[in-house]
DNA sequence: TGCTTTTATTCAAACGATTGATTAAACTTT
DNA sequence: AAAGTTTAATCAATCGTTTGAATAAAAGCA
């Protein structure tokens, strides 16, 4: 049997298993996806689930395991200094959205795995509180203290945590509501073009609110 | 047997089964809501559920066309007339933007409906069609209409189009990521309190976008 | 009005199919 | 040989659906 939890990066049969967590239990749900399908699409049989995970239960936690894994990774930006100013939080404030969207919206490489983020969003499974602690509570931090640097609040208040919240919004509809977005403006899909467009408005209405909120 | 499709309010068992959906198909999934939990919440029995909407896919179906039924039925607002002046777009913006906060995530009265909706179009089932023919596109064509009686835009520009999206993305947020918003606000749940303060923050963002020539 | 027939609805029981999990044997790799 | 891994077969449980009987109100008919 192998470690239930492990820090480095799965192989193998493993691996596919996740992946095909991430697809199946992104597209349709976790219910929904039946360790037969699982297995087939990981080209492997039904027990490699139990082996490896030890159940169907396991292989979620796996899952989201991973995905903290690879995103933790990816994201370790440091918090910035306290001595940052307001122009230099604007420009960093900025560049993370432009990230955001791309990441989220236009980066095919998360296509599967931020469905299943969203579905345990949702769904309040059990994979929630490592995802808010390691994931969104960091990230979240950091973007008030760049907010607060860049209009003079206190980065810890209520209308910049807030604040902060909205603008988080505005990028992940375009995710999860992508089929009606599609729909809506003629667009095929949402592809690297379409993506553009979207950071161009979503940018604007960063300074629409940074500077709005600057001389308060 | 009852017809299929009704324009009439259902009731009675009907009536039963149709809230046990919204209940359980928002609150789980779909496929992790059983016939015999839908049964056991509308105190009726499993038989019903084959009688009346013909299956479990014909009771999302209902589900889905009962949700059409009220919200349009609450939702007659005219489009608004062509010589709309910059000043009265934006008090209609606001009243809406008002409005949806209340709807999507104060209003006890949507808990579980809302759910539901953002289950379908998360899963892109077969109610998405109708979701979107009579509820997005008409809101978001009047939503259109008034940002550019407010700014003075092309009402069907790519910009405006994607602007609106912007702001319903944030209303939208709050709801969908409420788990993530009430842990990192300290909020014990979103009530009309805290609700009134995410409208706060929202109204804000609106009028940063809309442009802050004149305070309101 | 009285009686019968039809219709609408609900119910318990059972159906076959599929679910996640388990087992012991077979296969790899070291 | 020994440990690690995969496999086919099978388990009880649960799934959505179907069935036929039971009930009661509505309709038809005298």
């Amino acid at each position: 049997m192998q470690p239930v939890s492990t820090d480095f990066a799965p192989q193998g049969t493993r691996l596919a298993l996740i992946e095909a967590g991430f697809h199946l239990f992104g597209r349709h749900s976790f219910a929904a996806s039946s360790t037969r399908q699982l297995a087939t699409r990981a080209k492997t049989n039904i027990g490699s689930i139990a082996y490896h995970f030890g159940g169907k239960e396991g292989l979620r936690q796996a899952c989201a395991e991973e995905i903290v894994r690879r995103i933790s990774t990816m994201l370790d930006s440091p918090p910035p200094g306290p001595d940052v100013s307001p122009q230099a939080a604007r420009v960093q404030l900025r560049t993370t959205l432009r990230g955001m969207v791309a990441f989220l919206v236009g980066g095919h490489q998360a296509d599967n795995v931020v469905p299943f983020i969203l579905r345990e969003l949702q769904e309040g499974g059990p994979a929630l509180d490592i995802f808010y602690q390691r994931l969104v509570e960091p990230t979240h931090r950091r973007l008030c203290l760049l907010w607060g640097a860049a209009t003079g609040q206190d980065p810890e208040s209520e209308a910049v945590r807030l604040a902060v919240f909205s603008t988080i919004g505005q990028v992940l509809y375009f995710r999860i509501g992508s089929r009606i977005v599609t729909r809506r403006m003629d667009w095929a899909d949402i592809g690297s073009a379409q993506a553009e467009r979207i950071t161009e408005t979503l940018l604007a209405n960063l300074d629409a609110q940074l500077g709005t909120l600057e001389r308060s």
